[in-house]
RNA sequence: GCCCCCGUAGCCCAACCGGCAGCAGGCACGGGCCUCAAAAUCCCGACAGUGUGGGUUCGAAUCCCACCGGGGGCACCA
């Protein structure tokens, strides 16, 4: 509440120079001739509402990262954009009985606008929107090359359906067994859908991040390395004898994945999945009714079922045997719903000795438990628990005594040389499914003819645009809504101009985000999805912001997109996020805010009560980025009280008389300036902001002090201004203007260069050297920083309190670490 | 179950390559100045020995080992 005293109003603050900014047009990419370049972003939003503490954090720090930047002389480019394709618009159109349209581009007002208040120092010139048909036509172009490539394709799978949406979801979608978006329990179903083949990328997208291992947060990495799954193994084949009524001579040549090729010898039964198709295929005649039941049983279970590793194990034994191919044997074969169709071949050779899930079915099924790796621990058979560890080869004909790593590799060339298999790497990603039966996305640009089958529409013709649909038109019904446009749907074959049929599918949001940060370094470019020289001078991003909620889905996508385009010839780097930075959650009172627990904190209602700058300055301040802010543990008051506090040091210190210079004043500045860089450039923008703090309070005590040190203050100050701009940018513009500048006139603080600190200033005359003896503090030096070790020897064990402490016993040792301390150890 | 990260005052957090734990900073708290009184401002102040137990070292918040507590990721991927 301001008070009739000269009180510190953060809103008439705010009031007074975003104006004169917009005027100033202060952020535009590209203003500042051969400086050098810098590309900041921060996850672009998805326009639901208006913005909430989440984004106030992000940008936030994104905008200090930015800010820095530019006072550091780079152009920089920081723009912002909207992921406005997505399902949340399509529910609401339905639900209001208009065109998702309407409440996107609201949406994306509304946010605009509290970024600009929030003072975010984006390029606005450079805007965009996925659901704008001038960005997906370059999207649906994108699909076109990949497809060119075969990197995006039509298969028929097993897929996720949510039924509460109506539609398939990506794997990355399906949060244990339930759809990410409404909860709802994910079943599958059979489906043509589209597919992008980043398995081909799997390598690659694995390997490139050793390039990054210094600039991106250690568990992004770690959990993109475990979606990727790379496993090295070896393929294996077995001969499966079919057996039965009409196929006694028949047999079939099945191959298998496995980890461990020096367990073969243990191998004593044979695994398909059973929903398979091969476990139909071999299932002998008379077991088929079995397996038939089996299979319907299996496909009523939610993945939650499915996915629970303590249930018990189940399968059929389809009757049929596989030839072990080192030790002669047949081994029964069995399809069971512990093995998955969709990772390896679908199939596996089962050694219960070696591994776990083997172990637990061979127990229920009463099957041979054969040791063949000796680890010193006891008999499976007996303990339940399979040895998976390292050891010596047993019952392994010519490979006993081999340890694990030798009989892997010996059996394997082995086979090799036999043509019984070869070594092999798996993957557990898998293609991405990109292809969604909704409305509000971009529309895949294939026609399919009865004559022709699928035909690409012409690049001339992009964008195929989506059709004026709304309301209830859209109510999911089990297939697209694109495809009761009927008028839409009908087109003409590009290729043999008969009539043909659209597709009605819709690309996953995923895909729109996985080039947008290309799109923003030339948005208006109509000759391709980017500019390549635009590209050249901006990729890669320096500095990318986000939350961890992205480290799989929409980094992987983004960084399989920019190899793709590499690959392509279309861009020179091969990652598109030099650096990446994910900021923590803003919770409150020890748990996340949610409606339900009724712990929310409104963004809008703590700008009304505290004002921009506040915010801005507590989210940063409250701790390290990258960890979670307890709303319940900061105080934007006293970020008030701060700032308040800077405006009124601006005034005092432009009202002080004279132009004297003070020595102390100008170290305090400097020291200052020094540790503010320093920890800005690390990333610690919590410690740089109490660096600013101090050189706040030491700026204080020099204008009570009433030492002739005007001119001194007055730079201290000016320095504090710059710097502060980048956390409290409104604050620090009223500052500078009180000090005299004429900001109408363009002299902003958010125009000006970041202070330097001069080396001399920063060198202390005399630095205090703590003695110790035998560890403890007995004394303390006064002397020059530059002092050499022995004169500091000397000296200390001359001292008072060193000679006291002795009290004549013998020096055995003396460590000294000039000029900081001296350790004394006695006998 | 496996893997990773983190434990410093009442609270949020500092502490460079191992070298005085806080004149890093803030919140909250107590006191003072001012005031008829209060608010605001300004000034001053107390509070921990670094989760626990070992080890390495002249010296450990920092390095190593074990345990406890918290957070996160993966979880039938052969």
């Amino acid at each position: 509440m301001p008070t009739e005293r000269a009180a510190y109003d953060p809103h008439a603050v705010q009031d007074r120079w975003l104006p004169v900014w917009d005027r100033l047009d202060l952020y535009r990419a590209g203003r500042r001739e051969g400086a050098p370049k810098k590309y900041v972003l921060d996850m672009f939003p998805y326009p639901s509402g208006d913005l909430h503490m989440g984004h106030a954090e992000a940008y936030g720090l994104c905008d200090v990262l930015a800010r820095y930047w530019m006072r550091r002389g780079f152009d920089v480019l920081h723009p912002i954009g909207w992921d406005s394709f997505g399902l949340p618009a399509e529910n609401a159109a339905i639900k209001r009985d208009e065109h998702p349209a309407t409440y996107t581009y609201a949406n994306v007002e509304t946010q605009a606008e509290s970024f600009r208040r929030y003072a975010i120092s984006f390029d606005w010139t450079r805007r965009l929107h996925t659901s704008d048909p001038d960005y997906y036509r370059w999207t649906q172009w994108l699909f076109l090359r990949f497809r060119e490539r075969g990197l995006a394709y039509r298969k028929s799978s097993a897929v996720n359906w949510c039924p509460n949406d109506q539609t398939v979801l990506a794997n990355e979608q399906v949060v244990q067994g339930a759809c990410e978006r409404c909860g709802a329990q994910v079943t599958k179903r059979e489906l043509t859908q589209w597919f992008f083949k980043v398995t081909d990328y799997a390598d690659r997208l694995l390997d490139d991040m050793e390039s990054l291992r210094d600039t991106w947060p250690q568990r992004v990495l770690t959990m993109q390395r475990n979606w990727i799954g790379r496993s090295q193994g070896a393929h294996v084949g077995f001969r499966v004898r079919l057996g039965g009524a009409g196929r006694e001579d028949d047999s079939r040549d099945i191959t298998v994945f496995t980890t461990r090729p020096d367990t073969l010898y243990g191998a004593t039964f044979f695994v398909v999945a059973a929903d398979a198709p091969l476990a139909l295929e071999l299932c002998a005649p008379d077991r088929r009714e079995a397996l038939e039941a089996y299979r319907d049983e299996v496909s009523t279970l939610s993945d939650i079922d499915r996915q629970s590793t303590d249930r018990p194990k189940t399968g059929v034994d389809l009757g049929v045997t596989a030839l072990n191919p080192v030790t002669g044997e047949q081994i029964p074969v069995y399809a069971a719903d512990y093995v998955l169709a969709d990772y390896g071949t679908g199939a596996i050779m089962a050694v219960p000795a070696h591994d776990q899930r083997d172990l637990d079915f061979a127990r229920a099924f009463g099957l041979p438990v054969r040791v063949v790796v000796d680890t010193g621990q006891p008999d499976p058979a007996d303990t339940g628990i399979a040895t998976a560890g390292d050891g010596v080869l047993v019952n392994s004909g010519p490979y006993d005594g081999l340890r694990k790593d030798e009989a892997i590799e010996r059996i394997v060339a082995d086979l090799e040389a036999r043509g019984g298999g070869r070594g092999a790497i798996n993957y557990r990603l898998r293609d991405w499914l990109l292809s969604r039966q909704r409305f509000w996305g971009t529309p895949i640009p294939i026609v399919h003819c009865p004559a022709c089958g699928e035909v690409a529409v012409p690049d001339d013709q992009l964008p195929v645009r989506l059709p004026d649909l709304r309301g209830a038109a859209l109510k999911p019904a089990g297939t697209s809504p694109l495809g009761a446009a009927e008028d839409w749907v009908a087109t003409t074959c590009p290729s043999c101009g008969g009539p043909a049929t659209r597709d009605t599918d819709t690309m996953d949001t995923f895909v729109d985000s996985s080039w947008y940060y290309l799109r923003y370094c030339s948005p208006d470019y109509e000759d391709g999805p980017f500019d390549p020289a635009a590209v050249r001078e901006w990729m890669p991003v320096a500095q990318y912001v986000g939350g961890v909620e992205h480290a799989i889905l929409h980094l992987l996508y983004s960084r399989f997109f920019m190899k793709v385009l590499h690959d392509m010839g279309m861009v020179d780097p091969v990652e598109p996020f030099a650096a990446l930075m994910n900021q923590g959650q803003v919770i409150n009172q020890g748990k996340s805010m949610s409606k339900s627990l009724g712990n929310g904190v409104d963004l809008g209602a703590e700008l009304s009560a505290y004002g921009v700058d506040a915010v801005r300055l507590t989210v940063v301040f409250a701790g390290p980025p990258e960890d979670d802010i307890d709303w319940a543990d900061v105080s934007p008051a006293g970020s008030v009280k701060y700032l308040a506090r800077v405006a009124r040091l601006a005034e005092d210190v432009a009202a002080l008389p004279g132009s004297s210079r003070d020595l102390a004043v100008d170290r305090a500045v400097a020291r200052a300036v020094d540790e503010v860089t320093r920890a800005t450039e690390a990333q610690r923008l919590n410690v740089a902001v109490a660096r600013l703090m101090e050189l706040t309070n030491a700026l204080r005590r020099g204008v009570d002090a009433g030492a002739p040190a005007a001119a001194s203050l007055r730079d201290g100050a000016e320095a504090l201004a710059v710097m502060l701009g980048c956390w409290a940018p409104y604050t620090a513009e009223e500052a500078w203007s009180r000090l005299g500048h004429d900001v109408d006139a363009g002299d902003s603080v958010h125009d000006t260069t970041w202070p330097t600190a001069d080396p001399a200033l920063l060198v202390q005359e005399s630095v205090t050297c703590v003695v110790q003896v035998q560890g403890k503090v007995r004394e303390r030096l006064e002397v020059a920083p530059d002092i050499g070790e022995d004169d500091l020897r000397a000296r200390a064990l001359a001292s008072e309190g060193v000679v006291k402490a002795l009290a004549g016993r013998e020096v055995r040792t003396v460590v000294v670490r000039a000029p900081k301390l001296v350790n004394v150890v006695p006998v």
